[in-house]
DNA sequence: CAGAATCCCGTCTGATACTG
DNA sequence: CAGTATCAGACGGGATTCTG
């Protein structure tokens, strides 16, 4: 079968940021500056950015109140959600692991590794 | 908490070409030009990076026999392995989904994308 | 066969400044 | 507040050539 569909999807949807955000929204809905703050180390360009691919997809739905001043209200659409689960099992790997990979860096510097 | 080390090491193991990969060790070891041909689309640099980057974090080993002509043989670790579960599920999504999601991105085809 | 080295281009990404 | 516009550097990634 021809794999590059699927990793050219697989490298849009594992992009770090896009992780990110579709993780923090997964307690509900944000607004733009909230979603950069908790996320962190985000650019606005990057969160815009990312948010409008995900938009696009229909992964996520923007939602404008015509307020001043203005508000945006980020959510996951049921697609979305559908994704944030293997998402989060991806997350829970890294979060369970990255000590060890860290670890084998490290050592990898010394002596080949196994 | 601090997410900075965490989308980088999502960013790391969630490179298409990391994925790709990755999977394609899963029912077994794997020589290099095997794994180019079964991977599809990947340059010979983009092969090497990967699978150094993936041996250096110890998730992917490397044997070398010293025969003429040369033959390497690339296997999963067994945190490799681990890796290869979430990998999976996330694949499993694509699978399932990528073909709502292009519709959607067609259907946004308002303005420019990629 | 399995790379290493090199060249090169497009994309990603951050920084900064400006707008409705 | 939620963006858009622009610049510039880092990086991803392909093509080609060369070697043990």
């Amino acid at each position: 079968m021809d794999c590059r569909p699927i990793s050219q999807m697989l490298g849009r949807i594992g992009d770090k940021w896009t992780i990110m955000t579709i993780t923090m929204l997964l307690d509900g809905p944000k607004r733009f500056n909230e979603l950069r703050r908790i996320i962190g180390g985000i650019s606005q360009q990057m969160l815009t950015r990312t948010l409008r691919a995900l938009e696009n997809d229909g992964l996520v739905s923007r939602k404008v109140y015509p307020t001043i001043p203005p508000q945006v209200e980020y959510s996951l659409t049921t697609l979305g959600r559908s994704l944030a689960e293997p998402l989060t099992q991806l997350t829970v790997w890294v979060l369970e692991n990255i000590a060890e990979v860290e670890r084998n860096r490290s050592k990898a510097s010394n002596r080949s590794v196994d």
